[in-house]
RNA sequence: GGGUAGUUACCAGAGUGGCCAAAUGGGGCAGACUGUAAAUCUGCUGGCUUACGCCUUCGGUGGUUCGAAUCCAUCACUACCCA
């Protein structure tokens, strides 16, 4: 049988993490859990990772690994997976992987290019830089050495602007000269997906929007009664690591500075979940190679895996 | 019963004669995205239109005016104060 990734996506709150248990369970392999923040430590609430009875019952990967303030990225992500699953495909014919950080499914499934990592001193300075100068001089200092990448970058995302800088000073050469994907993100109609070792199979989960809108609210009113406003005190010394910019720890650090009452911090954060929700599904909706299903529809799922593996497609 | 303040688009709230389809914020909707992406950024949000533009709005009605969300009269409702 050909090694086949089954990759599970959807929005938050759909009921990816069930499901893949399940699944995972039937099909008796590990889960390559694909978050960019369930990965690290000590957040366990407030991402809604997966628990330990859970982790119990299935071999879980990526799950709680990183300390807060280690570095990680989509395309660490990508190679830090592709050498797990050569390992994990010499015992399972199928992986499962999990998740909805859209850009690290995509790291996987149609490769990213290979950027250098930036040198830390450059990113000091082009971050005071921005703080000092505005964005204007940057987006001006782009034009020269990258004219290429300054006609497409978006100008008003300071972000994407100083990136680009901050490969230029590391490395010495232009941004956009280390781009050779052709396209960009998951391949919308075309199929893109890198040359893997495996097969993919992309199954998305999807429900009408008021009733994975119901689900994040019930979650999150969860979340505070499981005492998601402890957890953020207990992560507070380490609320500007990047990691930590996150919906739900954002809202609990306002009410732990006495800025936010709870309920307001929890409305707030229902609805930065439910626009996150719908980011995600914005995304996804372009890339035609995935399969949608109800996560309660857990039978036509299998029956669907079953057939695509037998029938070798 | 008397007095005062108010009634603006989904909500809050500016606007007090023309530059007003109406600031701003919230909420809602839509989109972008290759290196900390649960991040970061953008657009739309009265109706019709690809657009130029046209049409209907600022509690109701009636006035004043070349012109009214803005001024006047009156009615309705709301809030607070005095009885």
């Amino acid at each position: 049988m050909t090694p086949t990734l089954i990759v599970i996506l959807g929005p938050t709150a759909v009921g990816k993490t069930e499901l893949t248990l399940s699944l995972a369970e039937y099909f008796n392999c590990p889960i390559l859990n694909c978050d960019s923040r369930q990965i690290y430590r000590g957040m366990r609430i407030g991402t809604a990772a997966p628990t330990p009875e859970q982790l119990a019952k299935v071999k879980h990967y990526f799950v709680g690994q990183l300390a807060l303030d280690e570095y990680y990225s989509a395309a660490k992500y990508e190679q830090d997976v592709l050498q797990l699953a050569s390992e994990l495909f010499k015992t399972h014919d199928i992986l499962i992987m999990s998740g909805g950080s859209m850009m690290y499914i995509d790291a996987v499934c149609n490769g990213i290019d290979d950027i250098p990592t930036v040198d830390d001193e450059v990113r000091a300075t082009l971050a005071r830089r921005l703080q000092e100068e505005g964005l204007d001089p940057l987006l001006s200092e782009l034009k020269l050495v990258d004219p290429k990448h300054y006609a497409l970058v978006d100008h008003m995302n300071a972000k994407r602007v100083v990136h680009a800088l901050e490969i230029y000073y590391t490395t010495g050469k232009p941004y956009s000269s280390f781009l050779t994907r052709k396209t960009l993100r998951c391949g919308a109609s075309t199929s893109l997906t890198a040359d893997r070792p495996f097969k993919i199979l992309k199954i998305g989960l999807e429900r009408p929007r008021e009733e994975l809108f119901a689900r994040i609210n019930a979650r999150v009113d969860h979340m505070i009664d499981s005492g998601l406003l402890h957890e953020a005190m207990t992560l507070l010394p380490h609320r500007h690591e990047n990691a930590l910019n996150t919906v739900g720890y954002k809202e609990m650090f306002n009410v732990l500075d006495g800025t936010w009452e709870l309920p307001m911090a929890t409305e707030r954060m229902k609805k930065n979940t439910r626009v996150y929700a719908k980011k995600q599904m914005t995304w996804f909706k372009h890339d035609t190679s995935i399969t949608w299903f109800h996560p309660d529809d857990r039978d036509n799922i299998i029956r669907h895996i079953d057939k695509k593996l037998t029938t070798g497609e």
